[in-house]
RNA sequence: GGAGAAGUGGCAGAGCGGUUGAAUGCACCGGUCUUGAAAACCGGCAUACUGAGAGGUAUCGGGGGUUCGAAUCCCUCCUUCUCCGCCA
């Protein structure tokens, strides 16, 4: 959620900026202008009616102290259109509340001066791109063929216990998974990432801490009994951990890692995008995420996007960068970069990460704030990225990594395998 | 799941209908003293909104209610603790 203040301060950057994104915000930044304005009115209208209130009150307390109870009874009587009054007024400025929060939600973060204009993915623009396409001499097979050969992945009986896009991984597939969290929580710690096991489910109020809420509640599993939600990423608990705080002074710097599996609906998904480990329900995910003084958020933003292209570099994989254009930017995003390893079988790319900044946006909402020098309370920065999600990692070393007769596994993944092949 | 008890500032802990945004202690910050430190003493020390400012308003787990007035009374939800049951 974007700070009232400033929209109050320059409405007109902030319309300018969202227009990166292809929206015109005009109409709705007016109406939060406005309805910001006959907010502080009707407020500052009740505030005083409730310090008179208080005043005669106290008053009232004085004159019973003293026994003259004559004189209280006669302030009571004062007091009753000023109850009225007060009562009217206060569900006018809830009104006007819940109208301005509405339509805060309603505004997307305000991308960086950096992030190109554009409608959807074909106006993203390519950082740069590592390696190149691998070659074969043979019929290179897509990973949910070589999946079924070396018997990884067993997507029908997952069908058949669960549902679509809740895969079985067994026996060497499963043990490469094991060994792909492990392998990217050890280098997040290398990197100085604190390790964390969240929990999978949470409530509605983290939901809304970090976005996903309002404006995604279709995308998550919702446990109706308890009110609760199977977490999308883990970036919904790690973040929220830090939900209502203040940090004592301003040098911080908090680095998170957990792996969690994720769970997301993805209704409306078809066709090749779900095929095989495309596009899962449930899938597993190592994330980082970082809380940053606003002025170091630009750095660790770099920093989180070299660790991941070292975690693609070790395993062997082609791949690109992209800086997302403001039409595919997500909601709660000031800038985003896209992480995608090309499937040689498949011929395309596939998105494994995704590394945003929120800046203010989401610490607004969660109330994540920091003590400055003058010991003014301030919003923190938020980041977070995947380092990485398994599945298209899994598709693509399958794909990748495939010879006539097995799979290579990748040098940096064969201490947590336990294997350098599989056949 | 059943029965009880409790939730107050960073922590501990008073207050149980009226100048209480909240005693006191500890912690913390600034100062005096000291060669330095400790001790002692003095001062400061919640958050948010609003206002140019003085100030005003709200907040004692959350929400609702009674009252001129609620941290204090009532309802409800949540959480924690103790006992019982169940259980990896």
């Amino acid at each position: 959620m974007l700070e009232i203040t400033r929209i109050r301060a320059d409405k007109d950057a902030v319309i300018e900026g969202l227009k990166t994104r292809m929206i015109d915000a005009t109409e709705v930044v007016n109406n939060i202008v406005a309805t910001d304005e006959s907010w502080r009115a009707k407020k500052s209208e009740l505030d005083s009616i409730a310090a008179e209130m208080n005043k005669i009150s106290k008053e009232i307390g004085m004159l019973f102290k003293e026994g003259k109870r004559d004189e209280a009874d006669a302030a009571k009587a004062k007091t009753a259109t000023l109850k009225e009054n007060e009562k009217n007024l206060k569900a006018e400025v809830d009104a006007l509340e819940n109208e301005l929060q509405e339509l805060l939600y309603q505004v997307p973060n305000v991308p960086q001066s950096i992030v190109p204009a554009g409608k959807s993915e074909e106006d993203n623009v390519t950082v740069e791109e590592i390696g190149t396409p691998v070659q074969f001499n043979f019929d290179a097979l897509p990973h949910w063929e070589l999946a079924d050969k070396f018997g990884l992945i067993d997507f029908e009986t997952g069908v058949k216990v669960t549902g679509a896009g809740f895969p079985i991984y067994k026996g060497k597939g499963a043990k490469l998974q094991r060994a792909l969290i492990n392998f990217f929580l050890m280098e997040a710690d290398k990197a100085g990432y604190e390790e964390f096991i969240p929990p999978h489910v949470v409530n509605e109020a983290s939901g809304y801490g970090t976005g996903q809420l309002p404006d995604k509640e279709g995308q998550m599993y919702h446990v109706g009994v308890d009110d609760l939600y199977l977490i999308p990423t883990a970036e919904v608990p790690l973040t929220n951990i830090y939900r209502d705080v203040i940090l004592p002074n301003e040098d911080f710097s908090i680095k998170m890692t957990g792996y969690t599996p994720c769970f997301r609906r993805e209704a409306g998904s078809y066709g090749k995008d779900v095929r095989g480990l495309n596009r899962l329900h449930q899938f597993d995910k190592v994330e980082i995420v970082r809380i940053e003084h606003p002025n170091n958020s630009e750095k660790a933003l770099v920093e989180m996007v070299d660790h991941i292209k070292g975690l693609l570099e070790k395993l062997g994989l082609h791949y690109r960068v992209l800086r997302l254009c403001g039409g595919d930017l997500g909601f709660t995003s000031a800038i985003t970069y896209d992480f995608e390893v090309y499937s040689a079988a498949q011929g395309r790319w596939l998105e494994v990460s995704s590394v945003s900044c929120f800046e203010t946006f989401q610490a607004n909402r969660l109330k994540l704030r920091f003590k400055g020098e003058d010991k003014k309370t301030q919003l923190c920065h938020t980041l977070n990225g995947s380092a990485l999600a398994l599945p298209r990692i899994v598709a693509a070393l399958l794909e990748n990594h495939q010879t006539e007769d097995g799979i290579m596994i990748p040098e940096a993944l064969r201490p947590f395998t336990g294997f350098d092949k599989i056949d």
